[in-house]
DNA sequence: AATTTCTATGTAAGCGTTTACAATATATAT
DNA sequence: ATATATATTGTAAACGCTTACATAGAAATT
């Protein structure tokens, strides 16, 4: 059995609580005695039990991190950043990946929040839906602790949303490709999430601004996995076959751009002349293709900061504003003209 | 505040007990008394505090993760399928992650193991290490509880090791050029890790075996981020700046293959003509390039099933294997003749 | 009908901390 | 030397749950 409070107060005959007082540095005790203390600590390697500090203590200085899938470049970079900037302030973390499935989610909502957290940050914004049953375990949520928001706005009291402008970014993108003269561009997308649902209105503002006639026969839903890049290529090949023509392609994200650039790789079609291709988050993938990749930065270092500065700021009491909006920039690298 | 079990057992008309007993599947309780317990906790939304379960209880069937980068693709899709296999077996999981300094990675084993899991599993080779004094923290977890590595051994009580064949691996991949006639052979790594160490002995052996001279100049070290494709090409770059002649590139990550390609394509090298590229990993990144990049498939999936399979067999008192080991297989695509 | 057995529920004692409050020791002022 | 203020330490009551044990009620046996 592990050692308790009590046996560490008896070997270093004091009390518990000015033991208890030394492992929160509480500064009312002598030095001497925190010495005394700190040195049997020490020597029998004693840990306090987390579970009854947790009863005890208010805050454990903890937030939760959902995240659907760390095996998603960007996502995993956000909860990366994340983890750090918590860290940086003396806050730990706990993770869950909890799938893309919406009973999962809710279960892990509800799991991560009896652990006592501070707060719980949402990464990603498949969180955020469109049908209003889904968003219920995040107003629950709210209801104990504050919600962070990342790529994605929802409003409602104690929720936090710090976000890219994902309709802007989408918006020039597509109009870049249209002002160098291509207006047949496919867009292809990966979720109906709430960025996802932004980004493309973003493209179909810019398309339906430039061009008149019907734009549906371009925009198509893959539901693949993002990192089978071979069955992205089919996809689109399979578009391409069903005689729809185009000369761009714009897409949520960049495993998906990677997939156009292999159709048009394995067409002899030749980038950016008769095919030009952005991606979206500028991932390190944008450099490992040939030629590389053109692709929409949305700032993820400055979101996770201003979020993890956000919630620092609702914990400690002050008034932060609701929804912090950053833009987006095209970093034009091989892939348009 | 949220509400209790004492809140919960007023409103049902029965002892917090009995409560208790519903919550934990216990099957002396009437169904119509569960029934009734089950609407109240439905409708008032009742989540049990896990500190305080902690505490009575004692498996919260609660798993500790600890990976030093979730952001390494590597890494990132290792703890992905590790949390859908515990999952699958009804255990909860909490990952951490560490980053790759020693003592960060210290306090977060004390962080983890404070929380009641009932396994520590290491994610990656860095968490064992020949330096001693670095390794002394699993061999104190493992007092607590057991440790299980992911590609990784480490010879002692309480602790599993469940690992590709990096060596042999890697012996291959080298042989595989040499027998196709290429003899220069640059191999670049990132990290002195366990598996990282293994990969090394395994080139140098299948070096040595086929030639006599001094095979220094060709291994090179790269501590940047892996992330940063044009920095490895750079860094490439630089070594045959150096005049040091290669036809051939290993690496012990596909992000640094990805940067030899790079390096060729600047220098106008075709490959595999005139340079020959290995991967490991076998990620997505071997189908961005263009050429695909041949790459060593160390079966990850197979590896973490394994993983939590011993896992589950040890904690259910099962003896079982303190050492587990798969073997890697060379994915032949376009990089290599 | 009385006794025994079994099932369902309740009571109360932990689990290992934190912390308000009480008590004591020490320092300072008179 | 005494009174007062202050610094340090101790005592004991929470915190919200689990579970051994006690108890009441129902069913089965005699």
């Amino acid at each position: 059995m592990a050692l308790t409070i009590y046996d560490i107060s008896k070997k270093a005959g004091v009390s518990i609580a000015t033991v208890s007082r030394v492992l929160n540095g509480s500064d009312s005790v002598k030095a001497s005695t925190r010495e005394k203390v700190m040195r049997v600590i020490e020597k029998y390697d004693y840990t306090p039990n987390a579970f009854a500090r947790g009863m005890g203590l208010h805050s454990l200085r903890t937030v939760g991190i959902l995240c659907a899938d760390s095996s998603d470049l960007y996502l995993a970079k956000a909860v990366y950043y994340l983890e750090q900037e918590l860290h940086d302030n003396g806050y730990e973390s706990i993770l869950c990946c909890t799938g893309y499935d919406l009973a999962d989610r809710q279960s892990y909502i509800h799991l991560i929040l009896s652990k006592k957290v501070d707060s719980l940050i949402l990464v990603g914004s498949h969180y955020v839906s469109n049908t209003d049953v889904e968003n219920e375990c995040i107003r629950e949520a709210s209801k104990q602790v504050p919600v962070m928001l990342l790529n994605a706005s929802y409003n409602y009291p104690n929720v936090y949303s710090t976000l890219c402008n994902d309709y802007a970014s989408m918006f020039e993108a597509t109009s870049s490709l249209i002002r160098a003269g291509i207006d047949d561009i496919l867009y292809i997308y990966d979720s109906n999430s709430y960025s996802g649902t932004k980004k493309l209105s973003g493209y179909k503002a810019a398309m339906k601004s430039y061009k008149l006639q019907d734009i549906t026969p371009y925009i198509h839903y893959y539901d693949g996995r993002t990192d089978e890049i071979e069955s992205i290529t089919s996809f689109i090949q399979s578009i391409a076959d069903r005689g729809i023509h185009f000369h761009g392609v714009i897409t949520s994200d960049d495993p998906l751009a990677i997939g156009a650039i292999k159709y048009a790789q394995k067409n002899g079609l030749r980038i950016p002349e008769d095919l030009s291709v952005i991606g979206y988050n500028n991932s390190m993938l944008t450099a490992c293709c040939n030629p590389e990749l053109t692709s929409v930065d949305n700032r993820l270092e400055n979101l996770t900061h201003q979020l993890v500065q956000t919630l620092i700021g609702v914990l400690s009491g002050q008034e932060m504003p609701t929804e912090s909006v950053f833009s987006g920039k095209l970093i034009k690298r091989s892939t348009t003209p």
